[in-house]
DNA sequence: AAAATTTAATGATATTTGTCATACAAGTGT
DNA sequence: ACACTTGTATGACAAATATCATTAAATTTT
């Protein structure tokens, strides 16, 4: 098992601003696991009491609605950390995280985490940032989904995707989702975010092979996803 | 100019964590301000400086899409804080704040508000607890309105409209938003909103007097709100 | 109080999106 | 290589929602 002070993931988190005791401390304590494509790391409504930070890996964030439909709200990768908002908020966790693919995690007990968290102002203020931000994100999210029709929401998240992910050797962006899943995320049905992506595809502003899209003409997807 | 340390508002939110000392540094520095009916507190994509404490008044929280539509995010009433968000992420503001109703509210300087941050943890805590609680809304509200019909998005904001602004001496929702408001909280064209309301109203399930609302029978409400 | 403006209500119609049915393709395990 | 399951694609149709037009009501201004 790794040791904190010597991890790479740690500097692209609020865990930078650690001091090197204070990474033995969550060294010491720390537990690695892994997790298998489609497994769960952590389940709507159930207590939490830790920190997650992803070493590898990548998942979806989910809610599962009274109507029992799916919801992905977010997509997160290696580097990120998970379960801070609920352990700050002192709430049970608000999202299922589901991994995309196999995964590789530390988790930190809580108790160390609220420990430093009272003495180090810097990683209390990197935390704040996070969560900020985030907030930021989910209101920007929440008007798209309110106001927007659906072709536009997928040309917005189809960005997204390629942001977050980044592309691969042959310049599709670098993650496999199903059809089902990319229309859990714009909130349509499946067939919906088939016929659009065909659509997409027809006019020559991605190309589709299987379930990997490349974007072909970034700025058609950004005026169709801003409406025009 | 009242002083923070006599303040009865600072025991509804975070503030009521801070020292005397910490109150008194606070009280030296605010500045009162009034916000007239209609007018922005704050407005999306500008700078902010401080930590408004809002003393009395109802306010909208809204965002501007790219297609020109205002999409309201969220309300606020007095004993709320506002703009720690965009102080704590050292983002522009993301949101419009425009007043209800005639506000009084005090505005505390940034530089203050991040010392305090820094030596007093309760504080500090008690922040990052309000914006991860306020995270965890706005991720049920974006599965809320990506995956709900537009009947139960009403459904549920009228719930909510009475959970933060209560009832007033007949009964009422103690709150008043034009259609045209309503609508744009839950995404949709004003006329939709108005037939909805109407269908309410004739099932008996709210009642409407001009632009104030009665809840008649929240168990439908909540069905509907459901998908039921 | 009358006029002007804004807001609310309602019908007719167009557009978007969802649902159901079916076919086909791709992946999985035996 | 085979059946079996799962995912993708497409058409036909139904339902939800938006848009446009018009009238009525409420509110503000003069």
């Amino acid at each position: 098992m790794g040791n904190c002070t010597q991890c790479i993931v740690k500097r692209l988190n609020a865990l930078r601003n650690l001091s090197h005791e204070e990474l033995e401390l969550f060294s010491e304590h720390k537990t690695s696991l892994l997790i298998k494509k489609g497994e769960n790391l952590m389940t709507e409504g159930s207590a939490i009491n830790g920190l997650y930070c992803i070493n590898q890996g990548k998942c979806k964030l989910t809610k599962l609605n009274t109507n029992g439909k799916e919801q992905i709200i977010k997509f997160i990768k290696g580097g990120d950390i998970l379960g801070h908002r609920s352990i700050l908020s002192d709430e049970p966790v608000g999202l299922n995280v589901t991994a995309l693919e196999d995964m590789r995690v530390c988790f930190i007990p809580k108790g160390d985490i609220l420990e430093v968290l009272k003495e180090n102002s810097l990683f209390s203020l990197s935390i704040m940032k996070n969560i900020s931000h985030q907030l930021n994100e989910a209101n920007n999210l929440i008007s798209e989904m309110a106001q927007k029709p659906v072709k536009d929401r997928l040309a917005t998240i189809i960005m997204n995707l390629n942001d977050i992910f980044g592309k691969d050797s042959e310049g599709f962006i670098d993650i496999v989702l199903t059809r089902e899943e990319i229309a859990n995320t714009i909130g349509t049905a499946t067939e919906s975010a088939i016929r659009l992506l065909s659509n997409l595809k027809k006019d020559k502003i991605i190309d589709l092979k299987g379930k990997k899209i490349k974007i072909l003409d970034l700025n058609a997807l950004k005026n169709i996803s801003e409406g025009y």
